[in-house]
DNA sequence: TTCACATGTTAGAAAACATAACATTTCGTT
DNA sequence: AACGAAATGTTATGTTTTCTAACATGTGAA
C-alpha cells in the first residue's frame, strides 16, 4: 500500500496541475517557456506533468512570492545543478555577474539558501 | 520526500490509465458501465482516475485473466463490501444463488480468496 | 450452431489543450 | 509623472483527446 511513486513519470494533465498548484495555465506555460520546468509531451503535443514537476512549480511559486523573479530562480537552479564545479571552467556568466544578479533579487527579502540546500517543494500539502 | 499519495484523488486522464494498466479505453469504460469502478468526472464529463481506480483496474484485469467474468468479479466486490453482516437481512440474491454463481465461475481455475482477503492490486508495478 | 460476453471499430459532438497575439498590472527607474 | 520591463490576463483559432452510441467481431459454453 505504501508506494513510493516514481516521481518522474508524466501522469498529470495541466488541468490537474493547476488545481494542485493553484497556478493558471498561463503561468505554468510561462515558466516552461523560461526553462524552469520541462514537462513531457504526448504524441499530440499535450503537456503531461510528473510529481516532480508539481513540486518544482510549488517551489517556483514560493520563490516568486518571496520576491525573486524568473531570472533569479533560473540562476538558483543552474547553481544547484553544478554543485561540484568549485574550480571549473568559467560559465557563460562570470561569477561577479552572477553575484550581482542574485544580489539584485535578494535584497528584497528572499534568502535563497538554507545551509546545505534548498527547501524542497512538497506535495504533502495535497496528499497524506 | 516520502509522500503517501492520497490514493482517492482523481488525477489521471484515461490515456494515462490505459498506459498504466494496458487496458483499452473500451475495456475501462465497459468495466465502469458494469459498476466495477466509478471514476470521477470533470465538469466537462471527462473521466478522471485515482490511483485506487488504477489498482482496481489491475485487479479486475487479473481476475479476468484467471477466468472470472464481470458478474463474478462484481459479486466478489459486493461480498467484500459487507464483511460484517454475518447474520444480516437477506440481500437481493440469496446465499445459495450467490454460491452457485461463484461456483460456476470458479470451477475454471480461479481462486477468489486467499485466506484473509484479496490480493491487492499493486501500482508498484509501475512506481517504485 | 447459437447465444451471450467481452472487446473492437467507427462516427459525430464536445471538452481540453495548444500556440500566438495583444492587453493589463505592477514596480523600479528616470 | 512617465517609461519600460516582467508577469500575468484575455481572446482567437486550431488540434488533440475524450465522450456516447451504435454496430461488428471473436470466443467459449450449452
Amino acid at each position: 500500500m505504501t508506494n513510493r511513486v516514481r516521481r518522474t513519470m508524466p501522469l498529470l494533465p495541466i488541468s490537474i496541475v493547476m488545481q494542485l498548484t493553484e497556478l493558471t495555465a498561463r503561468q505554468i506555460r510561462y515558466y516552461e517557456e523560461h526553462k524552469l520546468i520541462s514537462p513531457a509531451r504526448t504524441e499530440g503535443n499535450k503537456r503531461m506533468f510528473s510529481l516532480n514537476d508539481v513540486d518544482a512549480l510549488l517551489e517556483i511559486k514560493d520563490y516568486l512570492d518571496q520576491g525573486l523573479n524568473i531570472a533569479g530562480i533560473k540562476k538558483l537552479y543552474d547553481l544547484k545543478e553544478t554543485p561540484k564545479n568549485e574550480k571549473a571552467e568559467p560559465k557563460s556568466l562570470s561569477d561577479s555577474e552572477l553575484r550581482k544578479l542574485l544580489h539584485e533579487e535578494l535584497k528584497h527579502q528572499a534568502r535563497p539558501f538554507e545551509k546545505g540546500g534548498f527547501r524542497q517543494g512538497d506535495l504533502s500539502r495535497f496528499f497524506n
